[in-house]
RNA sequence: GACUGGGUAGCUCAGCUGGUAGAGCAGCGGCCUUUUAAGCCGUUGGUCGAGGGUUCGAGUCCCUCCCCGGUCACCA
């Protein structure tokens, strides 16, 4: 650090320069620079390019200065020739450090060994880094400072840039598909008085000037559905969400959701939805629809399997959801208290031992027609009112959509709030109370519609391969690092 | 939250049953006009995560705590 800083005082009382650089204009990325070569252009007739980068490599052998640098399209060699610089630009380069960012122009040609160079007729520092890089061929590794320091990761690791561009294109793809579908993108709260539309717990804040407490949402879905209400058809968000629960590599506290509803649909459509905009993310972002994941080949070409839940149980167990005995024995040797417990909470612990699973859950499955009391708020089968119409999309053993035939008839919904209220311990009855607006709502009426939620990051970490919801997100939260009461001074 | 693995130089890592803290890269000083992790010669660099204990002596053994990864639990 102290040698860079001295190298940057060098710079501005030696060389004049500004360490710190200026506004560049017709630089082109260092990928189209390498593009422009053409093997059989020499001297004066080869293009000439001017690009920017971080040096990553710098190989200084007296007279001729070899310098890779990167940005985000990739790699480039540039070449600093003490003949064909001025002696101040010549200097520069001989300055250059590791992890400064640089700016270089001249012609596009090659070296001995056929690498396409950038022979420089002109280098400048667009900024002079202060910090010692990491190890230049292990690069940064310690999972903790990667994340910690993205910055540096980004450009140590390119993968992590890939991953987060990838991100970007999958986020956009899904807006295009919805908004081609007909669908208005909105923004609801996410300071909401009543955090409401799913179980979990929530951040709590505080507004001053109101002085009430606001909790960040844990999800958009009733305000979603009061947009139905007004007159919407088809309403869609991509946001964050926020859920104070535990971290893991399929969690993260602020997470990024797509909800949609639409007026007239069912669940059915909901499933076309998905599975035609996950195939199309695969085809169009990633490039191809048979994608690696944790030692599994998902393939998202062909159509996913659509199952209910019934059918998968039998298939699992051998016998039907109806048959009890069986279930309690099942329950028995799978070492589960049965004493007390109702038939279908037993047949969900059930479920989650035998039927779930990566043999089963590892390519891309529709789990269809919960039983209804699993599902107090998502409305019943026509006609069969022990089966509710919501189906869960498993992938690769994650959970990764979850939609339904939404319920619109006010007193079913307010009786089940009530009943669900009922049954919390002190600490949640804190926060969860009665949506009376949303209830209200409901009595002016909301078309019959199907809905969903996509958990934008675990469809990232699948398109992408990467196995930790850290590796999709830019900044995962950390906790915070002090050390004798000072914060750490970040160094690589 | 539980279990488990880890934390040693800026980075990547070694350090055995306790005996003066090491390497490579980076850095610094040299040489070098076609290198590819350039090379060669020389060289600087440490609160061994923090605190306590055992011991003549602790990176190493014991205790407490902090941070990170993994698995599980909660959850999506």
């Amino acid at each position: 650090m102290a040698d860079r800083q001295a190298k940057l005082a060098r710079l501005r009382t030696e060389l004049g320069v500004d360490p710190y650089g200026q506004r560049v204009d017709g630089l082109i990325s260092l990928a189209a620079a390498k593009a422009l070569f053409k093997p059989e252009l020499e001297g004066d007739a080869r293009p000439v390019a001017a690009v920017a980068g971080r040096v990553v490599l710098h190989r200084d052998i007296g007279k001729l200065i070899f310098m890779t640098v990167r940005d985000s399209t990739g790699d480039l060699q540039v070449a600093v020739s003490k003949k064909a610089v001025d002696e101040k630009a010549f200097e520069l380069a001989k300055l250059v450090d590791l992890g400064d960012v640089i700016v270089a122009r001249g012609p596009v040609g090659v070296t001995k060994t056929g690498e396409v160079t950038v022979w420089a007729s002109g280098v400048e520092m667009a900024v002079k880094s202060l910090a010692p890089p990491p190890e230049k061929w292990k690069g940064l590794q310690d999972p903790e400072l990667r994340y910690r320091r993205r910055y540096v990761d980004m450009y140590v690791n390119p993968e992590v840039m890939t991953v987060l561009q990838q991100r970007s294109g999958i986020i956009s793809g899904v807006r295009r598909y919805l908004e081609n579908r007909g669908y208005t993108e909105v923004e609801t709260p996410m300071l909401q008085p009543i955090p409401g539309g799913a179980a979990a717990r929530p951040f709590v804040t505080h507004h001053n000037a109101l002085d009430i407490d606001l909790y960040l949402r844990i999800a958009p879905e009733l305000y979603l559905k009061r947009l139905l209400v007004g007159g919407m058809p088809k309403v869609f968000e991509i946001n964050r969400n926020f859920r104070n629960e535990g971290i893991s590599p399929r969690h993260n506290p602020e997470f990024t959701m797509l909800e949609l509803y639409e007026a007239f649909a069912d669940y059915q459509v909901m499933m076309d939805i998905a599975e035609g905009v996950i195939r199309k993310l695969a085809q169009d972002v990633i490039g191809k629809t048979t994608i690696a994941f944790r030692g599994l080949e998902i393939d998202y070409g062909k159509p996913f399997r659509r199952a209910t839940y019934f059918e998968l149980f039998e298939e699992a167990n051998g016998f039907p959801v109806s048959a009890h005995d069986r279930l309690v024995q099942k329950a028995r040797e799978l070492h589960l208290e049965s004493a007390g417990k109702a038939h279908d909470v037993l047949l969900q612990e059930v479920w989650e031992r035998t039927v779930e699973g990566e043999e089963r859950f590892g390519q891309p499955i529709f789990v269809m027609d919960y039983p209804a009391s699993l599902c107090p708020l998502t409305r019943p089968k026509p006609g069969n009112a022990a089966v509710a119409e919501r189906f869960e999309l498993y992938i690769a053993g994650m959970e990764i959509a979850n939609a339904y035939t939404e319920l619109n008839d006010p007193a079913v919904q307010e009786a089940n709030f009530r009943q669900q209220l009922a049954g919390l311990d002190d600490e949640q009855a804190n926060f969860r109370n009665l949506d009376e607006d949303f209830l209200n709502a409901l009595k002016v009426g909301m078309p019959p519609a199907g809905g969903m939620g996509i958990g934008i990051d675990r469809l990232i970490m699948l398109l992408t391969g990467m196995a930790s919801i850290r590796d999709v997100i830019a900044f995962p939260l950390m906790k915070p690092v002090t050390s004798g009461g000072e914060a750490e001074t970040p160094s690589a």
